[in-house]
DNA sequence: CTTCATTTCTGACTATAGTCAGTTTATAGC
DNA sequence: GCTATAAACTGACTATAGTCAGAAATGAAG
């Protein structure tokens, strides 16, 4: 690219690659992953694709994700959260708290079967923060869905629904560990989504303490 | 190697490459790339290195392991089995289940901690097993610890030491995801050895139903 | 406008897991 | 021994995530 000093003001269009700033660049990244994500799958799609289509070059896509798995939860960390709050926020007050702690994890699971590398790279990214790289924060969702936990585990204790002593988070970590085992065995292709409920149910059920 | 044919009748030590059979191909490649990932790391070794140090070639080391990470396992999957095995036998007769439990899971996980890599490539392999391939096969592994779990559960229920309703599988299912959970946690770097098994403490016990 | 420093961008390049078309060896039947 | 078939092996090759030295843009100060 000796030339493009000389070539740049002749032939390129008045509004060039460079004044558009960051953010924009950012959208048209995610934008375009997202797209390729949907379209062919994680595996089949490229980084040399994604940048092609954001029309920036390659090393300025890293530049924006650490990593090709980074990208992936950066495209789909704002559904997730928004499928965690919805998730949280249509549940009846009074119900049984098996019932409420069924359908938080039955929506979230929903969501992750579309997608199974993307609950795979989660995993990895809850397990081993620094694997991936930390443009990607989920911070916010692990906060959302832990903090959802343990309020729903404290509210079922103050309304009598549920009585037993351990602290509310570490039940959260409880039930969370054992819907990420139900998941990620669905997910395995061993089993079939009802199967997968009723166990989930099951285990669930055993974590706080109450016969099925 | 044009001249392979000619040469190899008078250059060769009178015992070449192929008359050695598989099994003991298989055992150098073992061999190999246990000393290779002991030294210089999983990551750090490429399956050049492995194949060089087995003496075949880079193609042929693929025709043993379907990938580097199925070699990982291949390479500690007996180790592991051994480390389950003696846990399990170790463990007092008519002890509190709480504390046989996390007597197991602490030998194994004293056991992991010794290699990160293979810890997380373990889990996956657990949960996607046709992610890595078929030839490093921890059916036997899973027994022993599945099985283990549920014999536990099961004797204590008998022994009037535990009272609970569940499955003894789902229940062993259900310690197994904590377990695991916390493992990655230390893993991960977030927390201490120390309060890895105190909080791993907690989980058991909420998983049987015992208050601390 | 002209430096100069800083930020942003770039694509040719590197490194390596895994493949495959072609080669060699083993075995079986004669 | 000889031929044919199958099994095992090989390393040059492919594909692609991520790097990095240098180029281009931006902004500040004069």
């Amino acid at each position: 690219m000796g030339t493009t000093r000389l070539v740049a003001n002749q032939n390129a269009p008045a509004v060039g690659r460079r004044e558009r700033n960051k953010q924009e660049k950012l959208a048209r990244i995610v934008s375009a992953a997202r797209e390729l994500f949907r379209d062919r799958g994680f595996a089949e799609t490229t980084t040399q694709q994604i940048a092609e289509a954001a029309d920036i070059g390659t090393g300025t896509l890293f530049l924006y994700a650490r990593s090709k798995e980074d990208l992936l939860v950066l495209v789909f960390r704002d559904e997730m959260i928004e499928t965690a709050r919805t998730a949280f926020a249509s549940l009846g007050e009074g119900e049984p708290l098996l019932d409420q702690l069924l359908q938080v994890f039955i929506a979230m699971m929903d969501y992750h079967q579309r997608d199974t590398d993307l609950a795979r790279i989660l995993l990895k990214e809850i397990m081993f923060p620094d694997a991936i790289g930390r443009q990607s924060d989920i911070s916010e969702l692990l906060d959302i869905i832990f903090g959802g936990l343990a309020d729903l585990i404290a509210k079922a204790r103050k309304d009598g629904r549920y009585g037993q002593g351990a602290e509310p988070m570490r039940v959260a970590e409880n039930l969370f560990a054992n819907y990420y085992f139900s998941l990620l065995t669905w997910l395995g292709g061993r089993i079939t989504r009802e199967q997968t409920v009723s166990r989930l149910r099951q285990h669930l059920a055993i974590t706080i303490g109450q016969a099925l």
